[in-house]
DNA sequence: CTCCTGTCCTGCCGGC
DNA sequence: TGCCGGCAGGACAGGA
């Protein structure tokens, strides 16, 4: 479900509540999710205090005071609501994980797929993690750049939408992000990766942090009227330009003129691609 | 190495 | 109304 601007959203639900904080309980409700949840998690973290909550990639990594990281990824149908003190709460179906702060606060993950995962790393060993060894560039990081993307799509066989979900080659895209992106750029999904170079690398590269700096700003606008930090696409997802808009017009065939229906959907590799077929080449 | 397919799991939607 | 197939925002193992 969640693609970098959804767990950025969640972190920023979450930080006011959590940071800061100390934690006085968690239980997890099952023995796995994707992974199993690690053993004695809830002394793990009993009297630990919640030093900040980052991101890297898709993960939401919330640092305790004594060294370890909590890791927590929403899959594709995580949730994490935030509930208030004094505030009744019924566990629901699919409620896998909670944790309980000092102040009366707790949170619940909710997980209906279960391809989500929590686990626990040592701070200072999360780069040997095997979660997170491979990663590449961070999207909105100053690292990523059209120079970087082309080192890294060079030699690459496969197409540009495939290489954009590869996490080695930049992280937090999925599958709605990368048809995004790539419409917005005017290049075909399915364009062989090493052919995508020059200004075009360039301009994808803007055209991917635009995109996914325009939802997360759309789901900090949810997250006002919301006091759950669930990762919900949010208000975003209405300015979908391409994507599970099969068979309609895209916004600029529309202002071109063009009366005829421009938005195919393919499959790659199993994923769905919506791509305008007028304007991508 | 790279690339692609299948798999984990539940819910939901459309067609019959 | 019910049943069934197909599909869903991710990540990874395993085979070619």
């Amino acid at each position: 479900m969640p693609e970098l601007p959804e767990v950025e959203t969640v972190i920023r639900g979450l930080k006011p509540h959590l940071e800061g904080g100390e934690i006085v309980d968690a239980k997890n409700y099952r023995k796995d999710l994707r992974i199993p949840f690690p053993k004695n998690l809830k002394k793990s973290l009993t009297g630990q205090k919640i030093l900040n909550i980052t991101r890297r990639a898709k993960y939401i990594l919330v640092h305790l005071s004594g060294g370890n990281i909590l890791v927590i990824h929403l899959g594709m149908s995580g949730r994490v609501t935030v509930i208030s003190k004094n505030e009744e709460y019924d566990l629901q179906k699919h409620d896998h994980f909670m944790m309980a702060m000092k102040d009366g606060v707790s949170i619940v993950y909710n997980d209906p797929r279960r391809f989500g995962m929590i686990f626990l790393v040592e701070e200072d060993k999360i780069q040997d993690h095997k979660a997170f060894s491979h990663l590449g560039p961070e999207p909105l990081g100053n690292e990523f750049s059209g120079s970087i993307l082309a080192e890294r799509l060079k030699n690459k066989k496969t197409s540009i939408k495939q290489a954009l979900l590869d996490q080695r080659v930049v992280v937090g895209v999925g599958n709605i992000y990368a048809s995004e992106a790539l419409y917005q750029a005017g290049i075909n999904p399915t364009k062989r990766a090493e052919l995508v170079k020059g200004e075009k690398i360039e301009l994808l590269v803007r055209c991917i942090r635009d995109v996914l700096n325009r939802a997360i700003k759309a789901g900090g606008s949810t997250l006002k009227d919301y006091r759950s930090a669930d990762g919900e696409l949010g208000y975003f997802q209405h300015s979908f330009k391409v994507y599970d808009r099969a068979n309609e017009l895209c916004p600029k065939c529309k202002k071109a003129g063009v009366t005829k229906p421009c938005i195919k959907k393919i499959v790659q590799s199993g994923r769905s691609t919506y791509y305008c077929a007028k304007t991508q080449r």
